[in-house]
DNA sequence: TGCAAATATATGTACATACATTTAATGTCG
DNA sequence: CGACATTAAATGTATGTACATATATTTGCA
């Protein structure tokens, strides 16, 4: 199906300019995409957030994680790892014991399930094509620029 | 403070290719500017979803807008409206009373008092110069380009 | 040494999101 | 007309977000 411009999207004729149109239209793609990704990992039982902390693991695996470590590398800072780590250990995806050098931390660690559902995620989402795939690789680039440039 | 790139901002050195890095810059952009966004409305007692109502509503005023109108409109469809409006009505910033032609739904109507916010808040945002002023008025029109090209 | 500050994580609360189910009113068609 | 589907909204439940506070451990320094 062909997707509409965001004029359509929300039923709104018109912005007050380019500025407010570019910025509605930012949030409103940010959500349409999680929105996919989410409906994908909801079928294999995780939440995104749940599968990028599963992700923030694999990339440390073999060594632990603590909370803190979480927390910097996720993209909400202000999110709740603690809870969210929760979710994945019930599921027995990911380990947590008190570490062993700074008894405040705990060090989390992603278990062979945990890597094994990673890696049948990573083989079907190579065919689901979610993602920026109607870009060029330019266009991605400059997209990247033009984000950067609104935090700057 | 000079912003960083999205690299530094998620302590990733590197990503797969542009799709990926464009891919999580846009999810990341979008939460820092709902957060910019947040923070200010937070100190005038409404959410950032009440605030978008109150909009929708004052675009409606006089006339009235039902539950599945403001769902029409919202950037995030399948947020709970009717539990948004709760809160409104709590506020005294919306009334709702049963549709006189259509007993199952509701006319929601914004008060004298949210609309007297609403006024308030436009004269602020004209100073606090929230949202992508950093980009040129080309470069924001390239932007919502890219966005919609994504959601082809 | 010992005590306050800092650190690491967990917990509490209010709100929002996602989605299924429920309730009530209206429409439709045999 | 009456059973049944459809529609509009509200409610229930699990999860996540945002932010304040609590608890335990470690650090630093008087």
């Amino acid at each position: 199906m062909q997707h509409m411009r965001i004029e359509d999207e929300i039923k709104q004729s018109a912005f007050k300019d380019d500025f407010q149109k570019a910025h509605i239209n930012l949030m409103f793609t940010a959500g349409w995409l999680q929105q996919q990704q989410s409906a994908f990992f909801k079928e294999h039982g995780l939440t995104l957030p749940q599968f990028n902390i599963l992700r923030i693991l694999r990339g440390q695996h073999p060594k632990p994680a603590t909370v803190n470590l979480l927390i910097e590398r996720m993209l909400d800072k202000t999110s709740n790892a603690s809870r969210i780590v929760d979710k994945l250990e019930t599921k027995a995806l990911v380990t947590r014991t008190v570490c062993p050098s700074n008894r405040r931390a705990v060090d989390i660690r992603i278990t062979a399930a945990g890597l094994g559902l990673l890696s049948h995620l990573d083989e079907l989402m190579q065919h689901y094509q979610l993602g920026l795939q109607n870009l060029t690789a330019e266009e991605a680039a400059q997209l990247s620029y033009l984000l950067d440039k609104i935090r700057d």
